[in-house]
DNA sequence: CTTGCACCTGTAGTGACTACAGATATTAGA
DNA sequence: TCTAATATCTGTAGTCACTACAGGTGCAAG
């Protein structure tokens, strides 16, 4: 008799989640605790396939599974539009801010990549930057 | 009795590098093990201010600590100028990467951001992009 | 000689998973 | 119905590069 339940391995496959992954945000209480068959194991509803997807969108653009856990509502009471705009604006200049750091690398690491590479063993570019006093 | 050993404390001064973060390294084995008081206290030379300072100058261009570790060369022999370049071309293309997809994320954030925020809670779009079928 | 800071070791925590090991459940096919 | 293959279970440890203790000892200045 074929189920038609959601395992784990079917809301994994839908999500795009790893079987762990799904394990660890029940542990940490991201997920709920899922009903369970006769021999354990887990079987998920439509409703939790939804919240999967809904942290799954929340990680793809980046946030922190605590901004995350925000956005559910799993804190006290579902977030009002001006709380998510707060955690959006927030999270989006760590994300600027990150992109002006490692620009910042990208031409630092490209000036000494093309200095190198042309030969010299007694003189590399890098490991003088490297070397400096 | 004023000592002018470098004890870990103004290695870290010197250097910038956390105290906890230089034992750590030895513990790695990037760090040589240091000569010790008779109390057990680390005690440094100049030899190992340097290598500790090449260490801070090669993460500070976001090399991982395996990468430092191969331009050290502490897995055989130092590096060749074409082996360091390899390696630093290598890292610039992860940066690469990681820059896109932070500037990917950094217009849907934006995007998503800009209509957020107007009031009303019912229909928020932050919310909305998780929420999605 | 005391006081206060520096330093010691060892362990555990961070974020967000991933990777086992060793056991049990379930399902598809014969 | 039985069996073999696959799926899932729990629990722990590992990843990267540190950071943060706790509880103890060393050392230098006044």
């Amino acid at each position: 008799m074929m189920r038609y339940d959601l395992t784990i391995g079917k809301l994994s496959a839908e999500t795009g989640v790893n079987i762990e992954t799904i394990r660890y945000y029940e542990k940490i209480g991201l997920m709920p605790k899922p009903g369970r068959t006769d021999g354990g194991h887990r079987i998920y509803t439509p409703i939790e396939l939804k919240r999967l997807r809904f942290i799954r969108r929340g990680r793809d653009l980046g946030f922190p599974l605590d901004d995350v856990r925000s956005l559910l509502g799993l804190e006290d009471e579902p977030p009002s539009c001006a709380e998510v705009h707060t955690i959006t604006v927030r999270h989006l200049e760590t994300v600027k801010a990150k992109i002006s750091d490692l620009k910042k690398l990208e031409r630092q690491l490209a000036k000494i990549a093309k200095e190198c590479g042309k030969g010299d063993d007694f003189k590399c570019p890098v490991i003088d930057v490297l070397s400096a006093q």
